[in-house]
DNA sequence: TGAGGATACATCGGTAACGAGGTATTGCTC
DNA sequence: GAGCAATACCTCGTTACCGATGTATCCTCA
């Protein structure tokens, strides 16, 4: 989910490592923080594998910055994974709006709606967090009131998200029509 | 957060390994499955730690089973990390979600509002997941179809759960006045 | 009779992530 | 001029988790 946050965002534009910290605080560091300990080696990694590039510039402020550049295997690499998520991506909320953040590099509309109806296969699939044998228990047979806040927000959750999908879905058609 | 869930799922009752998993992958394992060397290697550790207790019982269908119980300490355990969550237990859903399905072990209506009331400060907490410098944007104001969509369905979410937490500590409040 | 699936538990190697700590500079406030 | 926050990067030890694989029994169905 990392990695391809930092592919994500070096897509756009070259980045040093402290700005791109900032980018991906923002973008999950309310739910799930990044630890500094957790990205440079991340970044490593990625350099290793050959799909970034490290250029050293003096730093603006402080010491000198290290601005990484995505190769073209790096973004053939961001674009596989958008295309080919594992299925953790799909399903976990977290992943899922990371792949939803970058999507858009995904240049092809009919690949863009390939991944969206993977999600929304997911969330069609009926399942509850609360069985009774293999029945899956609504809010109001629960007497736990902790346990039906649980279905009441996932409920809400995904009615939300699928009226978001199908009218995504639909306009991604309509423009490849 | 697995820890949290096998002490909260043996806290009403002894449970075999393979049916512990069962139960886990009921509650979280559409969005995130567990996988048995992650288990097995759990279970050991609370064991280790005094919090669990084994007792090898026949199979009621193969191998045998190896039946959990609580200890003493593990019970408080469980109490301790309902009442005192670490910060990512509640900021990340996955996590909250298995805290809201205990909480009920806490049994004082005080402790459990007090909870309550961390998820709902966080929510309260204006946050986005893109920014205009320190300026939060709102869905309205994003081009890319994709994180509109981030926008959508995480406001929804809370909407949902921020008129949940609020009706669910005034009730909780109501009982204890 | 034999293949597959469910029950039931376990090990092993690898990796992503964490927290704690370290280094160094600039610029602001007290 | 001392202290602190922000900028900018890094290492180290530990943990939690994953996928692959192994072992064994019992039941069902072809």
């Amino acid at each position: 989910m990392l990695e391809l946050a930092i592919l994500g965002f070096l897509y756009d534009t070259p980045l040093h490592g402290y700005k791109l910290r900032k980018r991906i605080t923002a973008l999950t560091g309310h739910v799930r923080p990044v630890a500094e300990s957790t990205l440079y080696p991340a970044i490593k990694r990625l350099e290793k594998a050959g799909l970034l590039e490290r250029a050293t510039e003096p730093g603006a402020v402080a010491a000198p910055r290290h601005v990484l550049t995505l190769t073209g295997d790096g973004r053939s690499e961001l674009r596989r994974r958008l295309a080919e998520p594992v299925q953790r991506d799909i399903t976990d909320e977290n992943r899922w709006f990371t792949v939803l953040a970058f999507l858009r590099h995904l240049a092809d509309p009919a690949a863009q709606t390939a991944v969206l109806r993977r999600r929304l296969a997911f969330l069609e699939t009926p399942a509850s967090f609360f069985y009774e044998g293999d029945r899956p228990l609504r809010a109001e047979e629960l007497d736990d009131p902790f346990r039906r806040g649980i279905l009441t927000v996932a409920r809400a959750t995904t009615q939300a998200e699928l009226a978001w999908l199908r009218a995504t879905i639909d306009s991604l058609e309509g423009v490849a029509r």
